[in-house]
DNA sequence: CACGATCGTGACGGGGCGTCACCATCGCTC
DNA sequence: GAGCGATGGTGACGCCCCGTCACGATCGTG
């Protein structure tokens, strides 16, 4: 490090103070943590206390920031979401007609638990399996964005009126589902997982019933 | 209980001896138990003991049957897959082309899990959810099942070949998520979620992708 | 009737759980 | 920079659930 040309931070720090900093670090250090150790122990014989000496941290800083294990789960579902809805959001915003959007959609999930899988090394021991993500508030905000693209996407291709709620749970459930196989098939084939799942959905929604 | 006409049970009893009836009764009634206890306070929430209490039993009991709280949830799931699997056998039976395999199927799947449920009373505090059904061999017999007969109508229809294991997954999820978000309504339509469906993968399966 | 095999039983050690009193550190004020 | 609440990390503690095991009651058998 040069002692020339160095100089202390201005104190016109930004930053917030050092209290917030350590809260936020330990946050994201137990997310962290509990993802390291959910891959490895799986998630029912994970305890907190595995997750919370990981950390380095006191049995007791844990609960200064989740109630329990499912709370992290849900956190980790929630942290998820969050960073896939820019995603989704995108596809929806540069679409106009459902299959545009759906193609995008779904490819963007599938390369999405693509890279996340393969960022974590959750290379979970088969017939180990981790609880689908509960109703936390993003995971709603994406099924909500879902229907509200499809209500959009529809209504401009003037397709009749069918069960909102029935056709995007079924499409979620086909992406969720298709995406799991698409994991455990090697080369990993986002494109043809998705290719299936868009002809699947594509050629149904005209026979759907309407209301 | 008259005393005329008493026969003392003539010994050639053919059923099985005590041990071999408190054994079957002892399995029965802490899946009953089990049951009961989960739809109450939740999988998460429920402990062995809580279970083993309601049975009148001792807790040590509990390990003569059982490995863990686990093993009788994945038990449970396995009976009803077994007792599901019949009625799944009966349309596979009955049903020589695809339309007909798939809406039977899907109707007698969504009568049984409305029958399990008020069977069962089990009105789940919404929010609160049960883990989804493992690996357990009557489920993946049930999926087995599913595969084959998926090939066998499929054939004779003279449908072009297709991928097996992402279509009966896809279907597979669709009847699960359907069949969730239907008994949330009130009243409970099988037949309208049946028609659903069916008619959206009756769509989409000419529009599949060909191996 | 007697004996061995088969479980039901509940007490017990082990361990994870969530809490709480303690104290170090932070941010703030004078 | 000294003083002083507030904030939050700490780990020991009591609680409860876990899974086991030695014991004894009961069943099947000859």
């Amino acid at each position: 490090m040069s002692n020339i040309a160095y100089f202390p931070k201005p104190h016109i720090d930004q930053r917030p103070g050092k209290r917030e900093r350590t809260k936020t670090a330990n946050r994201q250090a137990i997310l962290d943590a509990a993802r390291e150790v959910f891959g490895e122990l799986g998630y029912d014989a994970a305890t907190v206390r595995d997750i919370i000496r990981r950390t380095g941290l006191a049995s007791g800083t844990f609960y200064n920031y989740y109630k329990s294990k499912e709370e992290v789960f849900d956190a980790l579902a929630d942290d998820g979401a969050r960073r896939f809805r820019p995603l989704l959001r995108a596809e929806s915003e540069k679409a106009t007609d459902f299959e545009t959007f759906l193609r995008g959609a779904i490819l963007a999930y599938f390369n999405f638990v693509a890279e996340e899988q393969e960022a974590w090394r959750l290379d979970r021991p088969p017939g180990e399996q981790l609880p689908h993500a509960r109703s936390t508030p993003e995971v709603v905000a994406v099924f909500d964005e879902v229907r509200e693209a499809f209500a959009r996407v529809l209504a401009h291709d003037n397709a009749p009126p069918v069960d909102l709620d029935y056709l995007t749970s079924a499409c979620i459930a086909i992406a969720r589902e298709i995406g799991d196989k698409m994991l455990d098939r090697r080369p990993v084939d986002t494109q043809g997982a998705a290719d299936f799942a868009v002809k699947l959905i594509l050629g149904g929604v005209p026979a759907l019933p309407r209301l």
